[in-house]
DNA sequence: TAGATTGTTAATCGATTAACAATC
DNA sequence: TAGATTGTTAATCGATTAACAATC
């Protein structure tokens, strides 16, 4: 069982972390359905995923299965739920209440996963007094002080790129541990800050080059004479 | 130099492909400052990142640059540009007119990248027959027909994720090649079709986790000794 | 017991980093 | 020529996949 003094931490891949609200998102479907146990191979078919892969992700956040039956679909729930923070309450403020400011203020799902944003800045006097989903839009250069009179750990970027240097400083300044930014730009703050980088145009880039890539291969194809045919690849 | 007939496709690595947009944007503030060329360690201090990787990512993309000198700035722009698929014009539609979508609508910079939303599709009548920054709101069910008779292929969900399956489902039939998918849904589309998914709750997860790390490591560094300050590991 | 599936170790694959000769 | 930086090959690192014994 469990050693009460961790000597070094965990480590958790990067791309397991990211993969786990999925798994999290189904099992809340499975238990939806009455489903009380699962595989590795049932949900790396429903997944399309590797089932090894799954029993590794599994496994790095220590939960357990039964030899021969699988794992506990009830017990899978809460144990991600707590290895991802969805128990405690996150409460955050989020900077830049424009329109994609304005859309995640209105995410109630959020707080589902113990997000709750409970302040919003602008820069704008037009916004500034106004009420977005019952959510209050204060003047920007009140945000380190509330954040750290309120002892707020999250920040949310979503001003122009021009400004979000200078919301994240006013972040750190106000002791803002962990930024969600969706601002395209690359931020430089200290390394004891955690930063998640949403940048849209960083995906589009990917999309593009590739959708590029299928048509030009398909005219490429169709000109010549079609031999490779769906583009098909076995790895 | 470069032979006409290409025996097997480049193969750019995904981390790579979700780079270069960041390099294209530095080098654009490069070229308004007036700098002509630049090194790979010059990047990578300004970047934070291994001056290798740079160099790597620029060779997988077939730029060249000259030794003892660096890479000219005039080059990049429209290398990277032209490998990323920013000249052609990318005509896309967009289903699901909600907050998310409207802001989408509304990014004006897309168009540099040459994306250009042509037409959005919504399924309540509230919204069906209204214009969002100059596009016009029809009806979802009109969606396949459209996209075939204009000949688009791209595709953009950002419907609620009860929805993003029937969505795609119709995307598909409309003959689009590429969807970008902004739903919390692991859409079942066939092999052909390129999905960019942009699930905020796989983000929020990853960031939640490690938040709740620092915050948690620190609480137990407070209470002991405090011995592990700042948490800095050499990697 | 037989069948299924986990837990765990080994093999493979791919991306990043390091090293160094070639070139400006 | 000396200094700097690329181009390219090798080493390392980390994640995924495969293999198989242990367990229900």
């Amino acid at each position: 069982m469990g050693d009460i003094s961790q000597p070094a931490a965990p480590r958790i891949p990067e791309p397991t972390l990211h993969r786990l609200h999925g798994y999290y998102r189904y099992f809340q479907g499975l238990e939806h359905r009455g489903i009380a146990s699962v595989s590795c191979s049932a949900i790396g078919r429903d997944l399309s995923m590797d089932p090894t892969l799954v029993r590794k992700d599994l496994e790095s956040i220590a939960m357990a299965g039964r030899p021969g039956v699988g794992f506990s679909v009830t017990e899978l729930i809460p144990g991600i739920g707590a290895f991802l923070g969805y128990n405690g309450s996150k409460r955050a403020i989020l900077a830049g209440a424009g329109s994609l400011g304005t859309a995640l203020l209105g995410y109630r799902k959020f707080a589902e996963f113990g997000l709750r944003v409970v302040a919003a800045f602008d820069n704008s006097p037009l916004r500034v007094g106004e009420s977005l989903h019952e959510i209050e839009v204060r003047h920007i250069n009140g945000l380190p002080e509330f954040a750290r009179e309120m002892d707020i750990h999250l920040g949310i970027i979503t001003v122009p790129a021009e400004a979000a240097q200078r919301v994240a400083d006013q972040m750190v300044r106000g002791g803002i541990r962990a930024i969600w930014n969706f601002a395209p730009a690359n931020l430089r703050v200290p390394e004891k800050i955690v930063v998640q980088n949403e940048d849209l145009y960083n995906s589009l880039a990917a999309l593009s080059h590739r959708l590029a890539v299928k048509l030009g291969e398909e005219i490429r194809g169709g000109k010549s004479n079609g031999v490779y045919a769906g583009g098909a690849r076995i790895r």
